[in-house]
RNA sequence: GACCCCUUCGUCUAGUGGACUAGGACUCCAGAUUUUCAUUCUGGCAACAGGGGUUCGAUUCCCCUAGGGGUCGCCA
């Protein structure tokens, strides 16, 4: 076990929680609980462009419905909170000053307009874009005047001229990037809020992370990171870059290519403890064949070295499977308790709980989302219209026959047991002469207002006796 | 374009120099079971990107090429 493990999950409140985003949570949460340590979930909120209203509570509802809680964070509180940057704005103004007074970081006047000159030149000969520094020149009086002027600015890192990063990463190992390739990074906007870069290394300072579990997409911008830390004299977390999710095509998983937000695939019906399962399953799998993970099990089994590098392509084949797997094989009252809002939308009665269980026991058996499992129950508390050929063939003379017989046959003064049943059907076939099709499909349609379906045991016992008898005799003309 | 990262069946992956005739899962196909649908079972199709090394021996190590992705914002 690792000592210490404080990790958090950090995402900015844009509106939902994001597939990747709960996948970079799960193993955060995983990994700290694996290792008895914390784990914290801060809100990065220093873009005010951005806000949406509601989103907080909607990324927290959404964790906790997914079954990952946090220890310290919104809400709830902790040690090192407040657990909001927007909160935080004293703190980075602090630290920003002392990097300014080290030398570390420097006012910038440059407008956006400017910047957007330089870019576009810079483009123009195909090369990476640096900030030239102008703002870097500036007389110490020069500062001061604009300062005292009001004029707007920004505060730039201002990294070293030359250097090779090279940093250890826990999923990739070695990685090497020449500053030059690093830009000086805003760090303090000129709206009063901090980046994310500076922010989030202040933040996971304070908040004593050790382990940053974020998307590949900030390997780039790690140097950045490293440097902040150094300049402060601190010590950097370790480092886990986490392979993407993908889209069909490879490229980054994109709102415009897939559903991506967690309560799209709730809505929609999907088994939660399924889709925990299968989202864990892309870029980690353990040593041994097995796919089916609890939450409790994939805590135990989770580990950093069996993260893969590469990106994986969010398949809703598979994970359609996975989502009948755990309907068919969860604990009975849990599904029975998550269908129960879609038959008070179908306004079914299910007042009647152990019939109710009977249904969803059967039922669960033929979905893939919770809101197939009314197509399979709603006939076993009352039959709909038959479709114009059903009836036809419902009032047909051998239908009929074996409609009449049968309501004797199975009339009994005891519950009868499925082998009961069976051999009174079998025996019946020999008696009527009518069999297949012919036999069953009427049986059916007078059972359950279909042609298919469960055998004649299960309809058995999730009617009852009295209504599974009623039913055949009020298809008898 | 520059830099960084990545590369095993269509997809998720196992594999850390010989046990690989490259394993599992999803999908698909075929057969069996079942009165029907669904299930279940059995079987099948299908991959080490390419080229050089290193080695007695490379999916595994090194190099190059190719392909894919990511980053290059006063977004995170």
């Amino acid at each position: 076990m690792i000592t210490d493990v404080r990790v958090r999950f950090a995402p900015s409140p844009t509106g939902y929680l994001h597939l990747g985003g709960l996948r970079v949570a799960l193993y955060n949460y995983a990994f700290a609980k694996q290792n008895n340590g914390k784990f914290i979930l801060r809100i990065e909120d220093t873009d005010q462009a951005r806000l949406v209203e509601g989103a907080v509570e909607n990324l927290v509802s959404s964790l906790e419905v997914m079954g990952i809680t946090y220890d310290e964070g919104p809400e709830k509180g902790g040690e090192y909170g407040p657990y909001f940057q927007s909160q935080r704005l004293d703190i980075y103004r602090k630290y920003i000053d002392e990097l300014i007074e080290k030398g570390h970081a420097y006012y910038c006047f440059c407008t956006k307009e400017t910047l957007d000159e330089m870019r576009a030149e810079a483009q123009k000969e195909k090369n990476f874009f640096k900030y030239d520094r102008r703002c870097h020149r500036l007389t110490k009086e020069e500062i001061q005047a604009k300062l005292d002027a009001g004029e707007p600015y920004v505060v730039r890192l201002k990294m070293p001229d030359e250097r090779i990063f090279t940093f250890n990463d826990l999923v990739r190992g070695e990685v090497s990037i020449d500053v030059k390739q690093v830009d000086d990074q805003v760090i303090l906007k000129s709206d009063g809020f901090p980046t994310y870069h500076l922010a989030a290394v202040v933040d996971d300072h304070l908040m004593k992370i050790s382990h940053v579990f974020r998307g590949e997409e900030w390997l780039s911008s790690t140097p950045k990171h490293i440097f902040l830390y150094e300049c402060f004299g601190w010590t950097p977390p370790q480092w886990v870059h986490l392979p993407l999710i993908l889209n069909k095509d490879k490229s980054k998983l994109s709102k415009r290519k897939n559903d991506v937000a967690v309560e799209t695939y709730l809505e929609k019906g999907y088994n939660k403890e399924a889709l925990i399962n299968f989202i864990a399953l892309l870029g980690w799998h353990p040593a041994e064949d097995r796919e089916l993970f609890t939450m409790d099990e994939i805590i135990k089994e989770f580990s950093i070295e069996r993260v893969n590098k590469a990106g994986a392509v969010f398949d809703l084949t598979k994970l359609e499977w996975m989502s009948r797997m755990y309907f068919r094989s969860s604990n009975l009252q849990s599904v029975a308790d998550y269908a129960k809002t879609q038959f008070e939308k179908a306004g079914i009665d299910i007042s009647d709980n152990d019939k109710y269980l009977r249904v969803i026991d059967k039922a669960r058996e033929y979905i893939t989302t919770i809101d197939q499992i009314i197509e399979h129950s709603e006939m076993y508390y009352s039959l709909g219209e038959l479709e114009e050929k059903d009836a036809e063939m419902l009032d047909n003379e051998e239908s009929q026959t074996v409609l009449k017989f049968m309501a004797k046959a199975y009339d009994s003064e005891n519950v009868l047991s499925p082998d009961e049943l069976n051999d009174i059907t079998k025996e019946s076939i020999k008696e009527v002469g009518i069999k297949g099709k012919k036999f069953y499909f009427p049986l059916r349609l007078a059972l359950i207002g279909k042609g298919h379906g469960p055998d004649m045991p299960a309809i058995y016992h999730i009617l009852g006796k009295e209504e599974f008898i009623n039913r055949i005799k009020k298809a008898i003309k």
